[in-house]
DNA sequence: CGCATGACGAAAT
DNA sequence: AATTTCGCCATGC
């Protein structure tokens, strides 16, 4: 059988974050079964092709998004979050630990 | 093989 | 709480 490689798992892994969710890098890999490889997560970001992949739910374990500030990624991944219903602020997305309010848990969005 | 690089992480400061 | 330091892993030269 054919056994999926540490790429595909990692894929998958992102794949699976569900809408208006994130996820560290390491978390990532983790899931993926390949503990300790967070930097294998964000270079196969950096090279993916795929315009349906997620990577927008993918961040640093602070919560902080990997862009610079003021570059075009890092603009994009806060429209890309918010537009989810994350709150992000100052390239930092709150709510990594009390993610799931009431308000998420019933609307599947925090509320305004 | 050694050294630099990077969408990282945890701990120390 | 923000930065710095050091550790880790995969790649490329």
């Amino acid at each position: 059988m054919g056994e999926l490689s540490a790429a595909d798992r990692i894929l998958a892994a992102i794949r699976a974050i569900p809408r208006g969710q994130v996820a560290g890098y390491g978390e990532v890999a983790r899931r993926a079964g390949l503990p300790g490889r967070a930097r294998m997560v964000a270079r196969l970001l950096s090279e993916n092709p795929d315009p349906r992949l997620p990577w927008h739910r993918v961040l640093r374990s602070d919560g902080h998004i990997a862009f610079p500030e003021g570059s075009k990624g890092r603009a994009e991944q806060t429209r890309r979050l918010r537009a989810e219903g994350v709150w992000v602020e100052n390239g930092r997305v709150r709510g990594i630990k009390a993610a799931a309010t009431i308000d998420e848990q019933i609307w599947g969005m925090p509320p305004d």
